[in-house]
DNA sequence: TTCCGTGCAAACAATTTGCAATAGA
DNA sequence: TCTATTGCAAATTGTTTGCACGGAA
């Protein structure tokens, strides 16, 4: 979607001395195309639509540079794999246990619990990495009844 | 600790119709005594403190009925494998991602957030299962420097 | 006596790693 | 050229499962 994004994570790549390769760029287009939420093997498997030699463990290890760049992220969604997204795509999860439904919220939500968190205890929270699990709507309503 | 709470959780396995085994009265006592944020593997190792000839694979089936039974827990912190808990201790954990720290905080910590979603999206959170990271204010510090 | 629970070993899923071949800068 | 990157296959880690035996109810 956008060649932009694309662009910029490339710059990166190089401006941080790793070579820049042919899967790598595979893999930050896979990414930037196939959105947010995406395991490492649904990640190789948008890869392989272009580029189908690159390897699964040259995408787990292209995954690990870029998060060490800070250019993708993983997130745990509910058990299972690990999930990928391109840093600009900022929000949080809520997991529903019910139906597995997943709800993006705002990260404006968390900030007064921030704000009490690093007034009481120093700590700085990122709620990127972890999701909250719950129940939905739909489903507390269904248990209710 | 408290063998009334291990006596609880027996008295529970019984009243569910699953038999009261030799194995499960040691892993409940070892999830009694060890405390939290043990692994799987942890709470084992505790098990064949007393009962050596435990299996690992009794252990992990003993734990996932205990769960059924909402009798234990288990949470995600960080990294790596699951940490299991008895119910009655509840708080939830910041995970310092500089230097692993786990910080344990009162349920009511998260009031204003679960009314919070709770009205906008009908969402019910239930922060036990995973952690929140981020960073303590001692890395925190390190880092601004 | 009747199943449920267990040991054992093998299967499994997600991820990581060692090493030789290859290809960016 | 020279070293970082890759493919491949095997190792690792955490967890689950099939099956035959043994023990709780």
């Amino acid at each position: 979607m956008s060649a932009q994004r694309v662009e910029e994570a490339i710059e990166a790549i190089r401006a941080s001395g790793s070579r820049v390769t042919v899967d790598r760029r595979a893999v930050v287009e896979a990414l930037d195309r196939s959105g947010d939420h995406q395991t490492a093997e649904q990640v190789a498997e948008a890869v392989w639509v272009h580029h189908p030699d690159v390897n699964l463990a040259t995408v787990y290890r292209t995954l690990e540079l870029l998060e060490k760049l800070e250019i993708a992220f993983h997130v745990h969604l509910g058990h299972g794999p690990s999930r990928w997204h391109l840093a600009d795509d900022v929000h949080h999860h809520l997991v529903c246990e019910g139906c597995g439904r997943v709800i993006e919220i705002p990260d404006s939500t968390f900030d007064p619990l921030r704000k009490r968190l690093l007034d009481d205890t120093g700590f700085v929270i990122d709620p990127h990495h972890f999701s909250l699990s719950g129940v939905c709507g739909r489903c507390a309503a269904k248990a209710g009844r």
